[in-house]
DNA sequence: GTACAGGTTTACGTTAACGTTAATTACATT
DNA sequence: AATGTAATTAACGTTAACGTAAACCTGTAC
């Protein structure tokens, strides 16, 4: 159970399929600062802790975070691990993404009654042309 | 209380101010034929129910829509409203749209817990850290 | 020994939704 | 007449997150 226990490495096309990606993606997170794996002569060779960030970023970019969003947050994790700032940082992040998230669940549900009526003169109009109504 | 009461019109600019965005946004909406407001000499002169498009437009946007989707919409509800065919089409539309609402509604509720435990894992290590517990 | 399945860099292309001048017009005040 | 405010068209610029060649190396399989 100790830190050297997983000594797995990976190539690129490896996590790409893992991750379901492409491995243009994964270079490209590199070429922002967000991963810097190792090498083996010109091949990237990626550990755990780089499949790791991976996860990360992805799980970043589920949550709406944007791929420089995503590095400032490692910057500061990298910098000054489990400051305090780094971690007052991260709630206002959060809390940023929770509002627009709670806009959008506002506006989805003003759209599905909107969409009720939309149905229901549909409904309405399509029963009085079968009636022969041409109103 | 007739169709006739509302007569009143707006400038761009006018328009602009209300919803927060800029005459351009507006323009390139035109051009993209999502409006198409009338003119006065060369001045564009919009009525309520340009008004009424231009939030339709802003809550699609909203709730992730492509500029390209709510024109569809547009279209369909614009051309021949009341054939059988296009009441058909419609009901047809609007029930596809109502299952990617579902869907999107479940994905920000996955997202939101997803940001509940971030946010959680963050006060509890700001809370050790105040406790000096520097682990 | 050659074909293939991976990897590499470099660099231009793509899409959406505007932003940003520039150059012009028109009406209202001062 | 000059200034200010709001409008117009036309057209090139911008951003994010990759896609898509092109031209190359390289180890293994047959």
């Amino acid at each position: 159970m100790s830190k050297y226990d997983d000594e797995t490495t990976y190539a690129i096309g490896e996590l790409a399929r893992e991750f379901d990606i492409t491995p243009r993606s994964i270079r490209f997170y590199e070429e922002q600062g967000l991963m810097s794996p190792s090498r083996t002569g010109q091949n990237r060779v990626y550990l755990n802790k780089d499949r790791v960030r991976l996860k990360l970023i992805l799980r970043g970019k589920r949550l709406g975070f944007s791929l420089a969003e995503v590095k400032t947050l490692f910057d500061m994790y990298d910098t000054n691990p489990n400051s305090a700032i780094q971690l007052e940082a991260m709630l206002e992040m959060t809390e940023q993404k929770r509002a627009v998230l709670r806009q959008q669940l506002e506006d989805i549900q003003m759209l599905m009654t909107e969409l009720d009526d939309v149905e229901a003169r549909c409904r309405e109009e399509l029963a009085e042309l079968k009636r022969g109504n041409i109103a």
